[in-house]
DNA sequence: CTGAAAGCGCTAACAT
DNA sequence: ATGTTAGCGCTTTCAG
């Protein structure tokens, strides 16, 4: 009396065939499999389920898709898998595109030219019902193609004025940074961030601004680069050369601050005592020499609630501009300290 | 005179449209635009040929994939997006899942459980042509859904007796990791690795134990625990509890070394003065302190590999087990010294 | 309550 | 050289 579970692999039966055993027409079958069966005899409904089960019946996704005209599957386009900062952002959107029934397909991007090809790719074959955008969309080729594009789209952590974004309240980590390194005593401050193409880094330097002109400190130094490790190294070569040197500085990334403790290490300036970091999270800032200081951002929140904004656009509403409004957290560790007397 | 390229939005014109406005059969259509046309008028082709680039014509992927059973898309299975081994896999299998015509569906999955409900989610509704797997496939729950499986697969970074893998000469790091320390000096040694579950860390502890027997060292004390960041920092520190600690260590990969830099720092043993790590390569390496000598794994090699043989599957090649044949290389930057005296 | 028919967009014999 | 036909597996009116 053991039912045999598992009998057939999965998907290999259609609909015709559970039709064909049960002795009815697909379309009876059809309509017991989704609607559940509403206006449908008991008696067939449950010979129907049964024979589905027993086939291990699995809907064949290319054809149910291609006749309710959607995909079941949502694109990213990002620029660096191997940048914890997008894989992180990556890993929220996956985890709410499977709690919403998507699937996920990623892109990795070199560039604005193999952004659009990438972009042509998914959206004009028709193969996603929805797009992330985690890539800086600022070429002509890139922006006409998302313009004309018909599917929906939402950029995640960039702001952009051809779609509406999901982003982090930038300016708030700015301000905490600051707001940390004038608490500790500092009164010499500096910002390693990115080009002005980041957004994100504008952001969190108005706000670092904003808090250090409100406490009456002179105008910061500012010194800008690739946002990577090995930017942020090079970041703090240049700014220790200056002649008066900064004792506090704030990081625009995880990356970023890696890469100066190391810069640091290597001119022999000591953390915290010649200089104090503040950067922004990840697990890899716990096990630098010594832990950095940094402010906690929801990343993968921003992910999550991208796929969620998407699915609403998806499902025809209108779509809108979403600030996370968890406030950014400073975590205190051990790269900040007071400055040099 | 100048055409206008982009008129119509990508994607939205069907070969019914062309077909209607040229004046032919969508069947000519269709032959015209995929094998190149051949046994078809000049005239017509061009027309045809005209008229697609006018509009901006591009497959329905569901409908073309419907009609010949494929669907041109790869799926990978990863346990964690954030860990930059897996990153790095994954982005040569994306580089060359391009390049063969493919788009990529990835999941992350926790565990056992959530991987073969991915898994049936992407194969059983066939919504792949084949399968990376990048997780440890050990429950009977994963093993039945694989070997049932109707869809090609390939293990990655791993052997499985379920199905051929890709991986790189495991045993070959082991050597030259311990190569590198007794070169050095070095008698006392240790590796740090993992459970037995991953075979990647039998494979590296296998071939350092056999160049540390060869050259009549006692021997080595293994200690086992998560390969993260965080595992290699207890794992160091269990070590250094012991009574008669190592003087160099073998870490199974870069997480693991990196955390094993941040405890050795945190009990004050100097690296390399005290204690010799070698461990495996990543960017990440470079900005620890100090920058940690390491072995380079071939990783996007291994991925880009392994969506060449799925690719090979796919079109009905037997399938074979391949260990990447470039030979780990050593980099050497700070962190071997001669053993303490 | 159930079945027949049409069609999503495309390809592939087979006719002509 | 081109068109006709059939159908991939599914959903969805519309009749009965």
């Amino acid at each position: 009396m053991t039912q045999k579970l598992r009998s057939t692999p999965p998907g290999r039966a259609t609909l015709k065939d559970i039709a064909r055993a049960v002795g009815v027409d697909v379309s009876t079958v059809s309509k017991v499999l989704n609607d559940g069966g509403i206006s449908v005899r008991e008696q067939t409904r449950k010979a129907i389920v049964d024979e589905a089960n027993r086939v291990n019946y699995r809907p064949h996704a290319l054809a149910r898709n291609l006749r309710i005209q959607r995909t079941g599957a949502l694109g990213i386009l990002l620029p660096d898998l191997t940048n914890p900062i997008y894989a992180a952002t990556v890993r929220g959107a996956m985890r709410q595109a499977e709690e919403a029934g998507y699937v996920m397909l990623v892109a990795e991007v070199a560039d604005e030219r193999t952004s659009a090809a990438a972009y042509l790719r998914l959206v004009s074959e028709r193969r996603i019902d929805g797009l992330i955008i985690a890539v800086t969309a600022q070429s002509k080729e890139m922006i006409d193609a998302i313009k004309s594009s018909p599917v929906p789209h939402v950029f995640v952590n960039r702001r952009s004025k051809i779609g509406r974004s999901v982003t982090v309240d930038d300016q708030a980590s700015g301000r905490l940074a600051a707001k940390t390194l004038i608490e500790a005593g500092h009164t010499r401050l500096a910002f390693i961030g990115s080009e002005p193409e980041l957004d994100t880094s504008q952001r969190r330097r108005a706000g670092f601004v904003e808090t250090c002109k409100a406490a009456g400190l002179p105008p910061i130094k500012t010194v800008v680069g690739p946002v990577s490790r090995r930017g942020g190294f090079d970041a703090l070569h240049r700014l220790l050369s200056e002649p008066v040197r900064p004792t506090g500085v704030f990081a625009f990334n995880m990356l970023v601050g890696i890469g100066a403790v190391a810069a640091a290490r290597v001119r022999g300036v000591r953390i915290p005592e010649d200089l104090s970091i503040v950067t922004l999270d990840g697990e890899d800032a716990i096990f630098t020499a010594p832990p950095l200081t940094a402010i906690a951002t929801p990343l993968s929140e921003m992910g999550a609630r991208a796929v969620v904004e998407l699915d609403a656009m998806i499902h025809g509403r209108e779509p809108q501009d979403v600030v996370i409004d968890i406030p950014p957290q400073l975590i205190v560790r051990e790269s900040v300290g007071p400055p040099p007397a």
